[in-house]
DNA sequence: TTGAGATAAATTGCATACACTAAACACATC
DNA sequence: GATGTGTTTAGTGTATGCAATTTATCTCAA
């Protein structure tokens, strides 16, 4: 039971999508399914299926014929993204606040106090992302409805691969902490609506800036390629 | 380009799709991938494809090694998911009552007008709940953001499947109408947060009725096969 | 060189064949 | 009669081969 009766399908899919979310396939790679076959020992149905899904889900775009890539969001599409993501947290939020079990409430302050620890003493920028990370999903989940928080965390995923350039962006960090701040007094304080907007405007302004990011260093972002430099090299 | 492309995967996808919709397919009907096959004169891999879409969209739901089954939501699911689809429909409202072209508010009205007229001549149930399902739309569409439109659609999509059975349920036809009138009344005054609020409470009391229909009428909702009678009778 | 068109190679979509899983059944045992 | 175990069988998961299509390479003229 606990061994997972995963099939192949699934362990290609899991795979390819930490390598999304790892970094180490960018958005604009392509996708052959003979090569991830040979890669991950299996045959082609099984990795055709997890592209499949993977599609589905939003993170790869696949025409027939044409091989799968890795979903590249233009700079409209991920403002559509961001601006769709703060009203389902807005939403999500505005629940919990009435919702979350002193426990959760206890909980997200911890990670809050956490976070401001880090940022104090000059700590890992990564744990911090990590802890921003684990802040927002908590703040989702306080909400208690399963169809909301996948729904949230699935268009929380499609910008995920492009999230970890925002760490490097200068002088986001303090002035993240300050929202953050301002949300969590919001659900203490028991107002619902006033966490919703805190929230909204929260993420928005995380949207703009990892835009504005992009943008400044832009060549589209094949320079971040961790693998190093050359987009197009099917994996 | 006009002649669609269309992989065979995604014709049988489609197909099946339509009758989900059309209730040719019941909540809780086995999908065998070897009938289906045959009876679309395909192999068994674009069904198999076709079938993982459409699990991944949530309108079927499939476990490794046992058959695929059209998704069947317990009334607690039922309930989150038109909660979430409230505040999902709630926060494009939100975002239409300001974006809203003077064109697309107009079509608003003369569906809303046209489902009126409907109403007092004692017209085609059919027809009302077609008009309804265009107002909900225009509504939602109402935003531009392609991400939150797609999001919110694909929440209706999952409860389709049960929403013919409302169509009967006796005096919600009156009660939708006068919603539907304060849901424009608050567009055209301008009024976003009004918008939302009476957007929210009409999506949950539509759920809430329809939940209370079903569990009237339990016995799960077999005796509402179209086909007649009998589930588990595998297509 | 550069670009268009033709040809060759690589890759996807689909069909078929086989392996493996899990229900369904029969039969023996208590 | 209820319970457990071996066997059968239907059905899914995966591998492989082939046809269709795309992508890369090559040729040749401007």
């Amino acid at each position: 039971m606990t061994d997972r009766d995963l099939t192949q399908a699934d362990t290609v899919r899991l795979a390819i999508e930490r390598e999304i979310f790892g970094g180490q396939l960018a958005p604009g790679d392509a996708l052959q399914e003979g090569r991830l076959a040979s890669r991950f020992g299996v045959s082609r149905t099984p990795v055709r299926e997890a592209i499949t899904q993977l599609a589905q889900a939003g993170l790869i775009t696949k025409r027939a014929h044409k091989r799968a890539v890795v979903a590249q969001l233009d700079p409209g599409t991920m403002l559509e993204l961001f601006e769709a993501l703060a009203e389902l947290e807005g939403a999500a939020v505005f629940l919990s606040t009435s919702r979350m079990s002193e426990a959760e409430k206890r909980e997200l302050k911890d990670i809050h106090e956490a976070a401001a620890k880090n940022l104090r003493s000059d700590g890992d920028p990564n744990e911090y992302a990590d802890l921003g990370f684990a802040f927002h999903q908590r703040l989702v989940r306080g909400c208690h409805n399963t169809a909301l928080i996948a729904t949230t965390e699935w268009l929380a995923l499609r910008v995920l691969p492009y999230r970890r350039f925002q760490a490097v962006a200068p002088g986001r960090l303090q002035r993240n902490q300050t929202d953050h701040d301002a949300i969590i007094s919001a659900i203490f304080a028991g107002d619902a609506e006033a966490a919703r907007e805190e929230i909204r405007r929260h993420t928005l302004e995380q949207g703009d800036a990892l835009m504005r990011f992009i943008a400044l260093n832009k060549t589209s972002h094949a320079d971040f390629h961790p693998n190093g430099l050359i987009k197009e090299q099917p994996l």
